[in-house]
Parts: structure tokens; sequence; C-alpha cells
DNA sequence: CTGGATCCGATTTGATACTG
DNA sequence: CAGTATCAAATCGGATCCAG
């Protein structure tokens, strides 16, 4: 069992690892759509509505920190911030994928659809 | 966008659906384990060893009650519980797989070296 | 040996107000 | 438009005790 330290925690192995950068409620998601086109902040938003205002900018800041998006801000009023996936995070979309694979065979295992919230 | 009720909680995506089943710190480690060799809860643990007592127990019942894996009790002073994986458990282990190399990737990628906890 | 239950502190998240 | 700060609610996790 390997185990090591990075930014002070102790992980126990690379499946920890990863899910701590790319984990969570949010950070698949936004990565996904930032796939192939830039974003601004308040198109990102309208693209995952039920994101608050705050989680949206924390995600967005560890993603950034961690190297996974890169951020542009132009000088203009109103600012403009754009939102970018990195060559870091153009790796992330492959594991992405495939956990997405992987649940739509889960959710068809579980005999869940998603024609379930549109039905109610 | 899909967007779908299970156990009554919303879920926008088929990742959030899938990391809710195995996600966490310990499941996909316990799932791991189970991969091939059944195990009892005492082996679990000890093969797990900073897991709490409460957290294994916790992760086990709901890995079960979800299908990933069974549980067989047998009727013995001192008591004796065996888990094992199920078919939906190794359907899972395809996907840990992947996110395990993508965290091996992953390490490169930051420089983490898993000698550095030795190291110390 | 296995596991349920409780208490409690730590962490996470949501709502809201404020800023350039 | 984009972002920060603050407070409260909710969730999570660890330690501990009891039980068959």
């Amino acid at each position: 069992m390997p185990e090591f330290i990075y930014n002070n925690k102790l992980y126990y192995n690379p499946v920890e690892f990863a899910m701590d950068r790319i984990g969570g409620t949010w950070k698949m998601p936004i990565l996904w759509r930032l796939k192939d086109k830039v974003m601004r902040y308040s198109e990102l938003k309208k693209a995952i509505p039920r994101i608050t205002h705050k989680m949206l900018t924390s995600q967005l800041r560890e993603l950034e920190e961690e190297g996974f998006i890169t951020r542009k801000v132009y000088a203009v009023v109103p600012p403009k911030v754009e939102y970018a996936i990195s060559p870091r995070g153009e790796k992330a979309i492959g594991i992405i994928e495939a956990i997405r694979q992987y649940g739509i065979e889960l959710m068809k295992d579980f005999g869940v659809d998603s024609a379930d919230t549109k039905a109610k």
C-alpha cells in the first residue's frame, strides 16, 4: 500500500489523491464544460444552474491553483474573466469520460432513468 | 444535461451518481481489497489500518445495501462475518483501476512520490 | 468478533450582504 | 460582471461505551 504526503495531507493510495484533485460534487462538471470551449464565469454559472456562487468561485480557485484550468482577466468594465482548460485538465477529461460511462451503466443497473425527473 | 432522482436525492449527471455510490474516502479501498478474496471484518480492519470502526462499518453497510458486496454471517461464537464482492461490485473494479492509473499519472505530473513518507 | 448508538468537534456548504 | 467576507446550517468523522 503506497503512502505519501502532499500539501500536508497524508494519502494512502493514488485513487484518493486523484479524487482529492478532481472529485467532489462540482469539479468534474466544471472541467467537463470547459472541455472544448472557453467560458466566462457567468456562462459557467448558467451552465451549472444549481451550483451556488460560493461553490463555483471556490471550486474554480482550487482547479486553477492546482493547474487544471487557467484564468484570464480582461481589464475592462464591467470585468470579463475567461476560464479555459489546461493541458493537465485535458488529461482529466479521459477519466471523467470513463467515470461518466460507468455511471450510465450503473444507472441502468439500478433501473434509474434520467426521464424520471421530467416525468414528475 | 440529464437530471434524475434516486433515493430522494436529485442528481445532475452520471458522474455524480457513480461517485455517490463508490466515492468517498473508503469505498474504493474496500472494494479493491475484496477484488479477489473474501474477507472478514477484522481482516479488512487490519488491511486498512487507519479506517475507524465507525467508518468501516458504515461504509460496509452502504456497500451492502447498494449491492456492491455481500455479507455472510456464520452462526458461531464468537461471530464470524465474511464480506465478498458481488457482480455489481466487480463491475466497479474496472473503473477503480482506471482511476488508480490516472491517479498515478497525476502524482507523477505533480511530482509526488510515494517514497516521500518512508523517506521521512 | 462484530456492530450498533451516542456525543461532540471539525469541516463543508448555503444564504446573504458588500465591493470595484 | 466577478469576486470576497461573514454567519449559520448541515454533514462528516472520531472517540467512546454498550451488547450479543
